[in-house]
DNA sequence: GAAACCATAATTGTATCCAATATTGATTTA
DNA sequence: TAAATCAATATTGGATACAATTATGGTTTC
């Protein structure tokens, strides 16, 4: 999200499709037609379909046969797939990093805390909250780990926005934030871990336990 | 693998591509040139350049910027992660699945054994190796889970054939993977992920141990 | 009147051509 | 002679044109 230098245009254009679907512009279940799309954005469609074969691998559209793509949208199970994943992925990738945080790491961490305090926007705060994350799993130097750990971070983003809760409840998340981040620099291994499992867990609670936003109920 | 019919021509040629790496033709950190390759499987570069990518995103092969693709080469550390994961995920999708287990899942899975006993082409044993467990797992209907589950062992596909652990000891995972199937037959939960988690560490301790063959080197 | 069938249009996938970037080699200069 | 610079080539990324597939609507037939 820096900027796109150095970046070729089909990921570009990826950025920008996911940030317009996590801040509901294009709703769940809606079709991306590859023409209008390529308009829209001032591409042609050849980096078009890179953008979004890449954004399918990553689960955020769902894209079938000839019959193109659409934004996904999440049903439960696949809800709860990606958290019970995170929950046992996420605690090796923050044990694995714990002998190797610097202060850099945590300095890292608590921008990422502090810009959060003052954004609105969804897809940002989405990016934050990974930036957090990373910061605390990244010195573990485990990078097949950690882009598996990140797919299912951006994987849960969808329907964290969508039920709201990224939102609705920054303040929540905020603080189990802090908490994880103050017990990292105490040294504090398995507080640290446990927070990191609540957090996650109530994470998985909130989305699990608002109602989804009636959005407009693709043709199917 | 069954035919063409209703796949896209990207997705055939990855299929074939991802045969030629498994089989040895390409030899990991071996450059993939896109109008050799393309002229080579008498295709276009754009359907190849979407097969590429979709490759890139399975980790079979590596691609940055404008340098191009090359064939991925796994390091310890790679394959370490991979196995990691596997033996936390998997047992889930095991566990998961047990009580939906029916006689024809057994028989798919037993069919895929036999058919590994005649094979010996490494990439035809890595899909039946994946047919085995598929069948173990996908009974849980947690398809999240399962595609994820599945990017890992086709991952880690790469470096079981590098270290030459499939094609050298077929009947030592041919063994394991028996037993496993008569615990699951049995309705022996505990046992059965007891046995996946020993054979799991087994193929990555067989991994590990073997040096892998050396290969021409690519430029750097 | 309903269902099957065929033609037309809309949309995706593929091939070809052009632009942008990286690599290689020679040439020049210190 | 070695290093730096610049031109020429090779290779990738993107734009446009074409083919294949699917969806849609109307017509026909029972």
């Amino acid at each position: 999200m820096v900027s796109d230098t150095n970046k070729t245009q089909a990921e570009s254009i990826a950025d920008k499709i996911r940030t317009l679907i996590l801040n509901g512009t294009f709703q769940p279940g809606q079709p991306l037609r590859q023409e209008a799309l390529s308009e829209h954005l001032n591409v042609s469609r050849t980096p078009l379909r890179h953008a979004l074969q890449s954004l399918a691998e990553n689960g955020l559209v769902e894209t079938t046969g000839f019959k193109g793509a659409r934004v996904a949208k999440p049903d439960p199970g696949m809800v709860d797939d990606l958290f019970a994943m995170r929950m046992l992925l996420e605690p090796l990738a923050l044990k694995s990093a714990f002998q190797h945080h610097t202060k850099l790491d945590f300095a890292a961490a608590e921008m990422a805390l502090d810009a959060a305090e003052n954004e609105q926007q969804p897809s940002r705060l989405s990016d934050l909250n990974w930036t957090f994350h990373d910061a605390l799993y990244r010195p573990s130097n485990r990078h097949t780990l950690l882009r598996t750990i990140e797919h299912l971070n951006r994987a849960s983003a969808l329907a964290e926005v969508i039920a709201s809760s990224i939102v609705a409840r920054p303040e929540k998340s905020a603080a189990e934030h802090r908490q994880l981040l103050e017990a990292c620099k105490k040294g504090d291994e398995t507080g640290a871990i446990a927070l990191l499992g609540t957090h996650l867990q109530s994470a998985h609670h909130d989305i699990r336990n608002r109602n989804p936003r009636e959005c407009p109920s693709s043709t199917e």
